[in-house]
DNA sequence: GTCTATATTTGGATAGAC
DNA sequence: GTCTATCCAAATATAGAC
């Protein structure tokens, strides 16, 4: 009865490895050919089996984009540079967006499926949906942390943020354009705070309506 | 002799009245189902034909993304409200930025197709594109006529723009939340220009380096 | 200009032998 | 767990009759 559970590791390690170098060969094809290109096919001929024996490690095609998301999410949760921050509130700004922008800009076929609804069919399931929610709430908890509580500026911090990304993937894949300019776009958001009439760090003390 | 040439008009003018119809069901079913879900079947039977009829009308499938294509590079130069431009800087870039947000909101399969890379096969033809970057270039001029001359400050206003978009797309659609943050984030910027090193508007006198 | 018929490929997915 | 064989559906595209 002892020996019994070593086995049953050892194939549970070779099924998990399986599935690992399945997704891998998946993530190449969508880098390579971009992420709707991925077909079953080309994931079996690039891992030498045919496509019917993938069904032994995942129930359907979607089934592959969804284990993709939740690798992808994970990466982000995982991505976050927590111990950076500082609670000074320009640095922690560059770190995050920093760290953001960089994610998204190292493999956009990630960032596509991630943050973008283009798989004609595909909806990540609630759990994977979950992480990624809750790592983009992290961002949002430490905002507030930092003393930016008005949802106009998260908002618009957010905006600047995959504004950022958007431009980098879209227009130098593989540059540096917009991520040099975080530093100044993290500069002028946080003069912003300073100067606008939210309920922000500090505000100016008595200005407009006190409303909502 | 003199009756052979309205013929031809008529011909051609149905020929063209089909085409649209055409491209009007591809417009449907890409907002209705996704961009990559248009195929040919579909257009067939939403226009009350069968799918090789549609090759009198196109060449091919990329045909058709290209005429979408051109379309929408059509309506993004004549969108643009040149009219209501006055000089002043804050008011202009409202102006800007209202009109390419509005844009891509209102539209976003339209938006997917002119400013990102999804469909796997497809590219815009020389002409199609120069259409669409001859739009982005008359904002750039514009910003520059309004003193923005800073390459950097060009490109941090084509991320705030896209980032602004980019939100509202994917986390309201239908809705407003990031297009009420578009006159802060203007003010934001102008306040940036006003401020920053960069040889802009209203510079500050003679701070830091000269160079570049 | 539109159709039928067809070619050709490819996709995802299942059944069942081994 | 992997394969062969097969299914079924859908896709783009062409040929040729009408």
């Amino acid at each position: 009865m002892v020996i019994a559970e070593p086995v049953r590791d050892r194939r549970s390690e070779r099924r998990e490895s399986a599935k690992a170098e399945i997704l891998e060969a998946a993530w190449r094809i969508a880098r390579a050919e971009g992420l709707a290109a991925v077909s079953l096919g080309e994931i079996a001929r690039a891992v030498g089996m045919r496509p019917p024996s993938l069904y032994n490690y995942f129930d359907s095609k979607n089934a592959i984009y969804d284990a993709m998301f939740a690798q992808g999410a994970e990466e982000f949760v995982r991505m976050e540079p927590w111990d950076e921050l500082t609670g000074d509130l320009v640095h922690d700004l560059s770190v995050m967006v920093h760290a953001f922008v960089g994610f998204c800009a190292e493999d956009p076929a990630r960032y596509q499926l991630l943050f973008q609804r283009t798989i004609p069919g595909f909806e990540p399931s609630p759990e994977s949906y979950a992480v990624s929610e809750a790592s983009l709430g992290r961002i949002v908890v430490h905002l507030e942390r930092c003393g930016v509580t008005d949802p106009r500026s998260i908002d618009l911090f957010t905006a600047l943020g995959t504004g950022l990304a958007d431009q980098q993937i879209s227009n130098d894949p593989g540059g540096d354009r917009w991520i040099r300019l975080i530093d100044d776009a993290v500069e002028m958001f946080a003069n912003h705070l300073t100067t606008s009439t939210g309920g922000n760090a500090r505000p100016t003390p008595a200005k407009g309506n006190r409303a909502t």
